[in-house]
DNA sequence: GTGAAAGCGGACGGCAGTGTCAACTTCCTC
DNA sequence: GAGGAAGTTGACACTGCCGTCCGCTTTCAC
């Protein structure tokens, strides 16, 4: 059972307990005093939107929304009128996570073991939502929104780069955006695999550190190769429904949407 | 610039000169003779859908192919009734063409350069087509068609797989699914970064390519890590761009489509 | 040249998701 | 407990894509 050794270290550790729970944001402080009804249906919104996209995603509609908020379309419209300003309510705190994450990580004394550590409970968040996947990736409206997430983020995981490396056990030419990237690719993987083998990821995860790492202390990969049946439940999930229109058009013009021209409120 | 010596192999091997023309497939053998003017609106459609499909993937819809053919949505739906008729049609050569490359990279002496310039050849035709890339991950509306055309690639993997490990090259704990699952990830890696950097997934194949290779033979990585304005450009294409409808819905249920209920012609 | 089978085209109805708005309800203040 | 501001609601109009259907055109065999 050696075969672990790297990937479970939070155990002897003791660190990084975040399970799912955040000490609620900032209550009714910075925006104005709603109604007491309004109050109670924008939490029952966000809990049915938080609930709805980790599961399947920031493409859920607001009607499905609405529904399992049990409340009208109109109601989520108001409160939220757009998207951005509800996924920047409901990530807050997940973005807060990973960035306690990255700093529990850095207080981690031999700095290999940190990065590996990070990059492993990055994935462990990730696999609990999918909203969060996309998210940080920055699949918003406004690409602003998550960058700025990602900002918070960036320094971090340099100096877990940087810690890395200068304590010789990860390849010099690796960069932060490399990271960044097999962050991306990985969760991929996660959105593909997750409903086959949950815990699949954490086979990619070992061979890449071991590609990024210097040295050749490998250990054996954790968990096997998924069989015919899995993969051929996994290979199909990967690329998007229909629609492909995919090619993400390079420039960064694509306004996308009119957002909300009228209740120029504020 | 030793540091690509593993990846512009084909250069001094002289192999695997697929160059994007392969010999046409059957001509009009097996299907019934079409009037003149259908055949050509044929050859016509699949003209515009290779080239649409190749840019933008399998989402491309009925309509616009028909525009691009310069031809009426009926006639397109006329010759293929279905998606998958059409791809079929489309992608049988391609799939043919990796077949050769995989049938090539088993002649190379070297087992393990063989493995790596099977993938490498691999994805610079998956660069080439965005079409390809779907299809062969199975995201097409009976999944049989992809799953036929993975089975005639798969054996020839095995083998290159059992080749590697026997040279004591390969990780033995590596199977042929974790290259499937590997060319998929990188795959998706091609999606997203094809138009900021062409090349950047020879960075991650490398990578990987080390981390399940036995021994310790690294060369520098190619390429650099992106910049941080190339990653803005990249991440936010990496996921769907809305209905993230996504969650791949596990059961083999999910008929997905009526499949032309009518003309039961044949 | 001609008749009819084969083929063509694109307007049209269907569907799914989006966001709005005018009529109605609830809450809070005085 | 009354008045009005704040909030709610869901039907509706809109958009964009999909696939069909029927009146018209073209080809080909004779």
């Amino acid at each position: 059972m050696k075969a672990e050794s790297r990937f479970n270290l939070e155990e002897w550790c003791g660190l990084l307990r975040y399970d799912g729970v955040v000490p609620q944001a900032s209550p009714p402080s910075d925006r104005a005093l709603l109604r007491s009804d309004a109050e109670r249906n924008r939490r029952r919104i966000l809990a049915a939107a938080r609930k709805l996209i980790a599961e399947r995603g920031l493409g859920v509609g607001y009607h499905e929304i609405a529904q399992e908020a049990d409340v009208g379309v109109g109601t989520v419209y108001r409160r939220f009128p757009t998207r951005d300003r509800l996924f920047q309510e409901l990530f807050q705190d997940r973005v807060a996570a990973v960035v306690a994450i990255a700093e529990e990580a850095l207080t981690i004394e031999d700095p290999w073991l940190g990065l590996c550590l990070f990059m492993q409970r990055d994935f462990e968040l990730q696999s609990a939502d999918r909203g969060l996947r996309e998210f940080l990736l920055g699949r918003v409206d406004s690409p602003d929104l998550a960058r700025r997430s990602r900002e918070r983020i960036q320094p971090l995981v340099t100096r877990l780069v940087e810690r890395a490396q200068e304590a010789g056990r990860l390849r010099p030419d690796v960069g932060q955006s490399d990271i960044a990237i097999i962050l991306a690719m990985i969760g991929n993987l996660i959105d593909s695999s997750l409903h086959v083998d949950p815990d699949l990821w954490r086979r990619y995860l070992a061979i890449v550190l071991d590609g990024i790492q210097r040295g050749d202390l490998r250990d054996e990969l954790p968990g096997k190769p998924p069989d015919q049946p899995q993969l051929d439940r996994i290979l199909p999930g990967w690329v998007p429904p229909r629609r492909g229109q995919g090619a993400p058009r390079d420039p960064e013009s694509a306004p996308r949407r009119g957002a909300a021209r009228s209740s120029a409120r504020s």
